[in-house]
RNA sequence: GGGCGAUUAGCUCAGCUGGCCAGAGCGCCUGCCUUACAAGCAGGAGGCCGCAGGUUCGAGUCCUGCAUCGCCCA
């Protein structure tokens, strides 16, 4: 035996995951024998590092891969990393301009390779950091979205879905990030709301002296593009000048009033200015009204010649030029500070511009209303469940969606425009001549998809789609999703939605929705903020199994973790006790005598029936709470099992009878008994909680193997523990309870009346009937034992002896006798203080059975059961009275 | 503006279909280096369950309103 005081992690977790990997314990194979549950792990960007929010998903998916691997069922855990087209491409662009270089200059070809080589190098750290979690990932299934399986699926997936008529080309305003120079969907540019201003402009109605209109504006350097002024149709102000027009001033311009109901009558003046290449509400109006679409700002965010004067300039220097420049002719009016919601790039934070351009899109209609279909009727879950409204509010919305991105990693258009004759054709290899001319120029889109495009696939095409390969048959559909909330939209949606269309099936049944991870004060971890905490520091600082333990100990359905350091202490002692419980008990399974792996029931000792039931009932809740997605149940039941009772209660009343030397025929079995309830409840304990800390539960198991000399497997591997029925004793739990609240009174007279640590005492117990006499007598070695008592008697009306403290526990009157050292003032407030307590809960239960329409309108075993506490709590304060009214006599010195 | 969530001990949070004395971890106080563990042991203090109504025999739990904080959507 060889174990330290101390749990030391880094010593135990390389070694162990290299033996799970070796001995291939998370590799999985179809195998229709076998009931498959399939997990795909939503992966990770490659350029990323682990934080905590990913910590916690990945060790909620490792809980339940592991959870299942025990069950027996074939368990596999797909892990990957996501190409994340900006994300990566702005690495790499970085590196490039250290050298003093952008990516044109090396030109398309050559910068893709630079990425590739790029992810090849450092592409793999946040994989390895997963390792150092535990996850039990089957690694030899890895794959990338850009790899050439899922590079065949995304380009089927586009020429079926432009064959289907559902992707298509348009010129329409998207939301563009002048930073990345790329397409964004609404979901990668959430707004955030900052300090700002709103402008009054005032145009000036053409052939109309002195009149003007006024709009309202927050982005004042868009009124260069403007094409019109709308007005509501039916607001009488402006009736007259629908048809008429207005000079836009800085501009020769004259646009036209037209009525259109977007003008809303209460808002502002109830006109607005309509700039349809620079808006989206705008850009609908103009096309209702067939307006013009004038382009203002560029790509790049400058001005452009169509802004004349301004050309060239920022778009937020050219808002200042104009607002004085319209200040200064008199057009502006009123200015106002104002919140104002701004959509921001999630890859660089630059504000974001609707921008007009052509641009492939996805049809979503009839892909999404399969989708809100499966939600609806149930076949996909959500956990929590109101989950599944947020859910159904984005997917309702059928908003298409833009698919091509202005970059150069990731997955190519498959679409092919003929130089010579101008034919588009759509392919899922590049086509060597054009099917209309038959000639061979033919030129790639420039553009790139989504990568969520490639994402979407994630759960099929890792098991090989579009091919029918047996794993893809085997393990699709997956059993679970764990991932945030805020990807909600971006991705499970999607998810469900390809898988309905290509699969024919939903992807996984249940989507279990997380909180996020927030620091101390509530807030999210950013770089900007620096108050990140990182998991791998955190995992060498207290060890992975003390980062998953606190994880789990932490999350309570769907609710954020505020974390700080200091949390993952919880789980660094727990693992720590854990060690040092079966430390001690390993020691003590060695022996010449060995363990039995059965004994007959009849040797089993009170405490070894005690343990056993809790053990039974702990297999029960853990089992349960974890089907139930309550993580934090389970490791909360598992936590006061092992400390509370296991540690505290039957390791030290186990302790005499092993420590026993004896060599009668009722010692052996005795000890038999001990070593093997000791064996079988840290063995079942172990498996319990090695789906959440598996590494410390690897290492023990371990030594618990060698310590019985047995030969076995990993107890990754070992089968869940199923609950014993037989085991689970209520009459023995009460007991138990009972001899716990006799010791905890006897402890606590110790303390309060400061007896001296060696004092051993002689306790007397008055009982009420000869079933009381009985349970104190049979109890009186193990209260002893834990109460640090010389002896303990009971008997029917016993007398007080002189110089006693006294406690009550039920209609229990325990006499502690003290001697001189007896403090009267003190024990005189000790009962006092208990005296009134208990009166206070015998008001409270009289008052209710007092009341007629309770006892006539509560469920009878309410009722009754509110008589027997009512009863138990009288016959305790009137014990307690008693005691005080004989200290108050001074009949005390006897 | 709409939706969702939160408000329980000094702190962080449980408390599920209303009914045992409202719990846990940390922190705090007292005493212990007791041969598994001081990352520990034993004992203890600490709660108008955000506020106001309502339903009910009975509300931390259900309903309504309000307040404060957070998230999402527009």
């Amino acid at each position: 035996m060889d174990m330290d005081t101390r749990f030391d992690p880094p010593a135990i977790e390389s070694r162990w995951y290299k033996s799970w990997e070796d001995a291939g314990v998370f590799t999985a194979e179809a195998d229709d024998r076998r009931t498959p549950y399939t997990i795909v792990i939503p992966p990770p960007n490659v350029t990323g590092a682990l934080h905590m929010g990913h910590a916690l998903n990945n060790v909620i998916q490792d809980v339940y891969i592991r959870l299942a691997r025990m069950k027996g069922l074939n368990a596999l855990w797909v892990p990957g990393t996501d190409h994340a087209g900006i994300a990566t491409q702005n690495v790499v662009e970085k590196d490039l301009a250290k050298e003093g270089k952008r990516k044109e200059d090396l030109g398309r070809e050559a910068f893709v390779s630079r990425v590739w080589e790029w992810k090849r190098k450092f592409g793999h750290r946040i994989v390895d950091q997963l390792k150092s979690l535990g996850c039990s990932c089957d690694w030899s299934r890895e794959r990338f979205t850009l790899d050439d399986g899922l590079y065949r699926a995304v380009m089927e997936v586009f020429v079926r879905l432009f064959e289907k008529g559902l992707v298509y080309r348009d010129e329409a305003l998207v939301n563009w990030c002048p930073r990345c120079l790329t397409t964004l969907s609404n979901e990668e540019c959430p707004a955030e709301e900052e300090g700002g201003s709103f402008f009054d402009l005032r145009y000036p109605v053409v052939g109309e002296e002195d009149r003007h209109v006024t709009v309202s504006t927050t982005r004042p350097e868009t009124m260069l593009g403007d094409t019109a002024v709308a007005v509501h149709p039916d607001d009488e102000r402006y009736t007259d000048l629908i048809g008429k027009t207005v000079l836009l001033p800085l501009t020769n311009r004259e646009i036209p009033v037209v009525a259109d109901a977007h003008a809303d009558p209460e808002k502002g003046s109830g006109a607005v200015k309509i700039t349809p290449a620079h808006d989206f509400d705008d850009f609908l109006v103009g096309k209702r009204h067939d307006l013009p679409r004038v382009c203002v700002i560029g790509e790049d965010g400058k001005m452009t010649d169509e802004a004349g004067e301004y050309a060239g300039l920022d778009r937020l220097d050219a808002r200042k030029r104009i607002v004085a420049d319209l200040t200064g002719l008199g057009l502006l009016g009123r200015v106002e500070d104002r919140r104002i919601p701004l959509p921001k790039c999630y890859r660089c934070n630059t504000v974001v511009e609707p921008h007009l351009s052509r641009q492939w899109f996805v049809k979503m209609r009839p892909l999404l209303e399969p989708a809100a279909d499966a939600v609806k009727d149930g076949r996909v879950k959500f956990v929590p469940a109101r989950y599944s409204k947020l859910y159904l509010e984005w997917v309702e919305k059928y908003i298409d969606w833009p698919i091509s991105r202005q970059l150069w990693w990731g997955h190519r258009i498959p679409v092919y425009y003929c130089d010579g004759c101008e034919e588009t054709v759509v392919a899922r290899e590049k086509p060597d001549a054009c099917p209309a001319c038959g000639g061979g120029d033919l030129t790639q889109d420039e553009d790139v998809l989504d990568t969520w495009f490639s994402s979407q696939l994630w759960p099929f095409s890792v098991l090989g789609w579009p091919e029918e390969t047996p794993e893809l048959s085997y393990f699709y559909p997956t059993a679970l999703m764990v991932t945030a909330r805020d990807i909600i939209y971006f991705w499970v949606a999607r998810m469900v939605m390809a898988g309905l269309e290509f699969r024919g099936e939903v992807p996984f049944p249940t989507v279990y929705i997380h909180g996020t991870i927030l620091d101390d004060l509530g807030r999210r971890m950013s770089k900007s903020l620096n108050n990140g905490i990182d998991p791998v520091e955190m995992v060498s600082k207290f060890g992975a199994d003390a980062v998953r333990f606190s994880l789990m100990l932490l999350v309570s359905e769907g609710q954020d973790i505020k974390l700080s350091e200091s949390r993952f202490e919880m789980g660094r002692n727990f693992a720590n006790k854990l060690w040092n419980a079966s430390r001690f008990a390993i020691m003590n399974l060695i022996s010449d005598e060995g363990v039995p792996e059965d004994v007959p029931d009849v040797d089993l000792a009170f405490e070894d029936r005690w343990i056993l039931s809790r053990l039974n009932q702990t297999v029960k809740a853990t089992t349960e709470t974890l089907d139930r997605y309550r993580m934090a149940d389970a490791a909360n039941a598992l936590y006061s099992f092992v400390w509370r009772e296991f540690c505290d209660w039957y390791l030290e009343i186990v302790k005499p009878r092993l420590y026993d030397r004896e060599e009668t025929g009722t010692a052996v079995k005795s000890r038999a008994a001990a070593r093997h309830t000791l064996a079988k409840t840290l063995k079942t304990a172990l498996r319990l909680l090695h789906p959440m800390i598996p590494f410390v539960t690897e290492e023990i198991h371990d030594h618990v193997r060698q310590a019985l000399g047995r030969s076995g497997h990993f107890v990754s591997l070992a089968d869940w523990p199923v609950a014993d029925g037989d085991y689970i004793n209520e009459t023995i739990d009460r007991e138990m309870e009972t001899m716990i609240a006799i010791t905890r009174a006897i402890r606590n007279i110790r303390a309060e009346m400061n007896v001296p640590e060696g004092a051993r005492l002689e306790v007397r117990v008055a009982v009420t009937d000869e079933a009381g006499k009985d349970l104190v007598t049979r109890h009186g070695a193990r209260i002893c034992n834990m109460a640090k008592l010389n002896s303990i008697d009971a008997g029917v009306g016993l007398a007080k002896p002189p110089t006693a403290a006294v406690a009550v526990v039920g209609d229990m009157t325990i006499f502690v006798p003290l001697g001189d050292v007896i403090d009267l003032d003190a024990e005189r407030a000790r009962l006092g203080k208990e005296a009134e307590k208990v009166e206070k809960m015998v008001r409270t239960s009289e008052r209710k059975l007092a009341n007629r329409d309770f006892l006539s309108r509560a469920p009878e075993e309410v009722v009754e059961r509110e008589r027997l506490r009512r009863d138990e709590l009288a016959t305790r304060h009137e014990a307690i009275q008693a005691q005080l009214k004989s200290l108050k006599v001074g009949d005390f010195g006897g």
